[in-house]
DNA sequence: CAGTATCCATGCCGATACTG
DNA sequence: CAGTATCGGCATGGATACTG
């Protein structure tokens, strides 16, 4: 896809455009179950593993170590080894990790917003399907 | 998840949470492969159902139907049927749909603008995992 | 034109068990 | 403590054929 929604160039959009595109990959990693969750929780300090595995309830060991990496992958979090017994290892944002938040942050809000129009547009659709009107 | 990442309350994160705050579906649904790209040729202006699937190289019908309805459903977009031969239906973005487009390009627009450091970050993970550093 | 129906490959994600 | 390995269920999404 194009970068800015508001911005689209003419013409069909083609494969390349949004494979190649940086938003696509940012947005699909929005749209994963943990990453924000884990984001939202590292904004407030750095954690642990295991003390990130406690606070996030129903995450499970595998995923987060899943989407730990990719995090880390994209500069949005850090990972520190302190090599000592029992090993520890601090996850915290980086500047990148920081800023990102805040679209996503905004991107939350208009959610919270707009959740009762979110309501009564679903509402309305179960309404209209109901009866099989789709007019 | 919490509505406002900066906002967020001490103690655990529960399941609930996220299953009932509105913003864990919003970012799903921006983080769908279709989504953004539909909204956001919608966003110059209405269009019908094939003309979307030529419009959007790689998108299935299949996939395309899936993707309106969901949209619809949430009040983002608009679906009008005209009663003629052949029959027609404009798609088209409701208020609400251009309102959400605002924080979506604002996401589309940070992951532009800090392309480079998402790259530098990718490539610096690389290196580091080519020879199992880890450190 | 605007869909629906069916099948199938892939990937996300959870549960469980094991390791340094 | 901080992971990895393996398995399996379920959802996402593509290909193809058919319908009003």
């Amino acid at each position: 896809m194009s970068p800015a929604a508001t911005a689209l160039p003419p013409g069909p959009i083609t494969v390349d455009d949004h494979q190649n595109c940086p938003a696509t990959g940012v947005l699909r990693r929005v749209g994963d179950k943990w990453s924000v969750v884990i984001l939202s929780v590292l904004a407030r300090g750095a954690h642990g593993f295991n003390e990130l595995d406690r606070t996030v309830e129903g995450l499970s060991r595998r995923m987060l170590t899943r989407t730990l990496r990719g995090l880390e992958e994209e500069g949005l979090i850090s990972r520190t080894v302190h090599p000592s017994v029992p090993p520890r290892v601090d996850y915290a944002l980086t500047e990148l990790g920081r800023s990102f938040l805040e679209p996503v942050t905004a991107l939350g809000l208009w959610a919270v917003t707009h959740r009762p129009d979110l309501d009564a547009a679903r509402t309305h659709f179960d309404g209209a399907t109901r009866g099989d009107v789709r007019l």
